[in-house]
DNA sequence: GTTGCTTGTATTGCATACAATGAAGCACTG
DNA sequence: CAGTGCTTCATTGTATGCAATACAAGCAAC
């Protein structure tokens, strides 16, 4: 078993960006520390830790908040994972891929087309979708083979509060689409398309962002009070 | 004044970036202590801190330690910097300069065009290069206006022992070249060249790379014998 | 000589006590 | 009544003691 140092950093990271908190909430260490059953050093390690990856901000003397994204700020960093999205696929386009990825590409292909049957978009569809697309994107990083890529990419894609509201809005046409793209990146990439697999996975990455943008808007606007130091219960 | 956390973690981060270390050199708790004059805890915050910002390996139960990179590593960082620095040129000349920034550039190329002048490459030189070739880059990258591209290009830029090695090795045609560089990206973004812009910059980049993962390599076979534990006096 | 166990020691993990800081409320003054 | 300074309290910052773990040296058995 890891220390609790670890284990209550994983805990409060899954919290935050399951957006169990509001943007801007601050986090108190003896509530934190009870609510775990554990003293506050571990609770601070986990905090400072949380704010190195970007997911907390800290002001000295008063403690850490979970940051809070505005829809621009969103914008930008879609546009930073795009750009990165594309270039993995033109990485792995060009290095080729080896027998172990293909297949686990090629398995996720297969089960996000048999997902397309499905009648209509429930929860537990979208969970399935998050899932297979998580795989897709998972395995093109991986077989990267670059280390620094994945770790900008995983940043990109860890922000509070995103994972509560991703997919919930597709729809099957959507859903579709999204599937459509990974079969052509795929095509690209074994086809050793080099720039067509770094436009299309760029241009895929861009698009969902566009839509989540969209999304994220409706969402700020409909809780503006909270400004600058929204409170959570 | 900071924090004691706060201030160690500047300290140790310089130290380390600034290659006092050795890769692989495990960091103990109560020496770092007792040098810096304070207790432990401060010291496991901007330990932990330091680990979340990729500088340092953490394995629990044992400590931290100076990560190590080999001159494959340094390659998969310069191909994702490169892209940034595409990405942010780009975006800057998309977007436009504001007349601060342009202000800025100018007087950092004005400055960089007198410094060709001088005779011979010194370690004196070598630091004013290092500090206009910063400001250019940090220009831009304010000028680009994406937080989240600062913040990567931030961790893209801060390797451990790197600063000890750059521009040492400089000569003058190398600076005339980097001057020149930067005068054409200059030169694309005022003039609103988009796509020139970005393949500038990137290739600029990706060039500097190149030259630094040479070095690396030759510093890299220098001390093989470090291997996974080196250690430092 | 090698393997496995045991024990000792150095080092990290955690909890807690106390100090320091900052923010809110209060009385006091103009 | 507005504004200012003080007091108080909640909260974070720091130090330190003790517990737990890992690693290495030494020993014994084969």
């Amino acid at each position: 078993m890891a220390t609790r140092g670890v284990s209550v950093t994983n805990k409060l990271r899954e919290a935050v960006l399951g957006g169990d908190y509001a943007g801007g909430t601050r986090l108190n260490e003896v509530d934190l520390a009870d609510a775990l059953a554990v003293s506050r050093t571990p609770i601070r390690a986990a905090l400072s830790t949380l704010a190195a990856e970007g997911l907390l901000e800290y002001r000295p003397n008063s403690g850490y908040a979970v940051k809070t994204f505005a829809a621009k700020d969103i914008e930008g960093i879609y546009v930073v994972r795009a750009n990165l999205e594309g270039l993995c696929a033109r990485l792995v386009a060009q290095q080729g891929l080896s027998d172990v990825h293909r297949g686990l590409l090629h398995k996720v292909l297969a089960e996000s087309e048999e997902l397309q049957t499905v009648e209509s978009w429930t929860d537990e569809v979208s969970d399935l979708w998050r899932d297979l697309n998580d795989r897709f994107h998972n395995t093109l990083i991986e077989a990267s083979g670059n280390s620094h890529l994945a770790m900008m990419l995983r940043k990109s894609r860890a922000i509070p509060l995103l994972n509560q509201l991703k997919f919930r809005w597709f729809d099957m046409g959507t859903l579709a689409r999204a599937h459509d793209d990974h079969s052509q990146i795929f095509a690209a990439i074994t086809g050793g398309q080099v720039v067509r697999a770094e436009s299309l996975a760029e241009e895929h990455v861009y698009r969902s962002g566009q839509r989540i943008i969209e999304h994220w808007r409706k969402m700020d606007t409909r809780k503006p009070a909270a400004g600058t130091k929204a409170r959570a219960a």
